[in-house]
RNA sequence: GUGGGAGUAGCUCAGCUGGUAGAGCGUCGGUCUGUGGCACCGAAUGUCGCGGGUUCAAAUCCCGUCUCCCACCCCA
């Protein structure tokens, strides 16, 4: 008597089933359309890279990377929550052989808990990793090196931004046309808690566009300086700006060929990282927090010294009046970044896209700059934001390639389609389709059937076979009964399914060659030829 | 990691103040051996999330635990 183990999807993952299913088709097909007529590629990057790829772009002090990635070790192992875990969990994986017994690795397990255990004694707080302290930073760095070094040396991707950067870097993109406008779609993995709206392993469809900096281009590069606290010059600074514009564009597109409704889009500017630009105003926004930490909460009271740009998208209500009265980095902007962000305004016009201006919009991840913006849809419950994206000039460069700008968004494709469905209940309940809707679960179709072949005899079976092949030849979705039933029976079976035709062959059909089609909707039956039937299904399908 | 809510049939849920399970829908079969939807009849599926306690007796009361959902955090 073996006790049956019931086996359950991973906290925070699921199954995408029929019918569902084919509105996650229509979404990514709609993306490929959209997309391919804006002139991008798909790239289609490995779901695992290594850790410290993500470590570097999306930056180590990110919750995103200090808590939540994936390790993979052999076996996936989550870093959610504390060093600790991490740490018990590379020990785990040792102890059951998961990581190949090797003296080097042995090594590097020890040198693992060694760091770590230094980590502790230096008293510090271990067990939160928030990493706003520059050393545990470094820490992170050196044991994500490690681990790396071991095993699978990856991480699951979190976001794929990092990986199409090192794909650019990787195939010599700088020689392609530029600049290089690319698209992906597939699941990213981050160990939250899950809630509405927000998975383990959740999926979004995105799009970047990297332009290199060809040597006597864009002015002599400073040595050593990065175009992430260095200008181009002002003419290209501006043609930038039509650049993101027209990224946003693209995706208001998409939004709208969806017909998705209470479409919001929110854009900013976070300048770059120059004393006389963010790295001044941060400085200016710190001394303000200061100013009113005692009335702020204690989650934005951290981040006065972890994030301070975070405080400003803080929701509590007690501290909106606190944050309207917080210098705007809009006022604090240098010279060249302001001009950018009118010319990206002006460029929106141009392309009627409409917009808001949010001076509170923050990006989370390290490496945005200048453009940010976010759009937000509705029935998401307070995972509102269906899309996030920005400029980052120079992750490319910090990734090891050449100076190279780049612009991107991503959208969260799980919101994307909850928001849709809500939208398309909305329409039924208002609609008073609401009752059909709620009784049409009885008998509800959940894979879509055109023609259900109803046959009867065993000599017909062979008439029945060659009908379903010539009708599937030409896209025809058709059930053929793995064996013989009763009209009766078949014909009740026709309809759970949905079918939009039966086809009804048996004996008489067979002699002389004419079938008997019937309509399920309205019961009407008719004689006619393969052909015949063949023409009118194809007229049918022309008409879609 | 911190809060709040919920776990009873495949799904949606009822089962109040303790007496060892029910409905609707779905599925399958029959009435109906060349014609579906309707109707009627019938069947299968549950260790009432799991473990412990109180009790003659627990789906029901108590404790613990797990899972899911929602929210905080963070992000798409």
């Amino acid at each position: 008597m073996a006790e049956k183990k019931k086996f359950q999807a991973i906290k925070g993952t699921r199954d995408l089933l029929p019918p569902d299913t084919e509105l996650w088709n229509r979404v990514e097909a709609t993306a490929r359309e959209v997309f391919s007529t804006f002139g991008f590629g798909e790239i289609r990057p490995p779901i695992f890279e290594p850790t410290e790829l993500f470590a570097r772009a999306v930056g180590i002090e990110t919750d995103v990377v200090s808590k939540e990635m994936y390790f993979v070790l052999g076996r996936v192992v989550g870093g959610q929550g504390s060093l600790e875990e991490l740490i018990d969990a590379v020990n785990e994986a040792w102890r059951k052989g998961e990581i190949e017994h090797s003296s080097e690795n042995e090594q590097r397990v020890s040198k693992v808990n060694e760091l770590y255990e230094s980590a502790r004694k230096a008293s510090a707080p271990a067990t939160s990793i928030t990493g706003s302290n520059e050393w545990i930073a470094d820490l992170l760095t050196r044991i994500f090196r490690i681990i790396d070094e071991m095993a699978e040396r990856a991480s699951l991707r979190p976001e794929a931004t990092a990986s199409v950067c090192r794909a650019y870097i990787e195939h010599g993109m700088h020689a392609w046309p530029q600049p290089v406008k690319l698209y992906y779609m597939g699941p990213m993995f981050r160990r939250e808690r899950p809630q509405k709206g927000r998975y383990r392993q959740f999926y979004q469809i995105g799009a970047e566009v990297l332009e290199t900096v060809q040597p006597g281009q864009g002015g002599a590069a400073p040595e050593g300086s990065s175009l992430a606290t260095r200008h181009s010059p002002l003419a290209t600074l501006l043609r930038d700006a039509a650049v993101d514009a027209e990224v946003i564009e693209m995706v208001m597109t998409f939004f709208a060929r969806l017909g998705l409704e209470g479409v919001q889009l929110e854009i900013n500017s976070i300048g770059h990282a120059a004393e006389n630009c963010r790295r001044g105003y941060v400085q200016k926004l710190k001394a303000a927090l200061e100013q009113v930490k005692d009335k702020l909460g204690p989650d934005s009271q951290r981040r006065i010294e972890t994030n301070p740009l975070r405080v400003l998208d803080s929701k509590l209500e007690s501290e909106q009046a606190i944050i309207a009265g917080l210098p705007k980095i809009s006022e604090h902007l240098c010279d060249e970044c302001a001009k950018q962000y009118v010319e990206v305004k002006r460029q929106l016009d141009l392309r009627s896209v409409k917009y808001a201006e949010n001076w509170r919009l923050v990006r989370g991840l390290d490496y945005y700059m200048r453009t940010t913006f976010e759009i937000t849809a509705k029935g998401l419950g307070s995972q509102n934001a269906v899309c996030g994206g920005g400029r980052y000039d120079g992750l490319v460069e910090l990734l090891g390639g050449l100076p190279t700008k780049g612009i991107g968004f991503a959208i969260g494709e799980d919101r994307l389609i909850l928001s849709l469905q809500d939208q398309e209940q909305g329409r039924k309940v208002a609609s008073g389709e609401w009752r059909a809707a709620s009784e049409e679960k009885k008998g509800a179709a959940k894979i879509p059937c055109d023609v259900y072949v109803a046959w009867m005899g065993t000599a017909t079976q062979r008439a029945a076979i060659g009908s379903a092949q010539r009708l599937r030849a030409m896209g025809v979705r058709v059930e053929l009964p793995a064996g013989e039933q009763k009209f009766g029976k078949a014909l009740g079976h026709a309809d759970k399914l949905g079918a939009k035709y039966a086809l009804i062959l048996g004996e008489d059909e067979v002699a002389s060659g004419q079938w008997t089609v019937k309509t399920l909707a309205d019961g009407s039956q008719a004689k006619m030829s393969e052909a015949e039937f063949l023409e009118k299904l194809k007229r049918e399908i022309k008409k879609q």
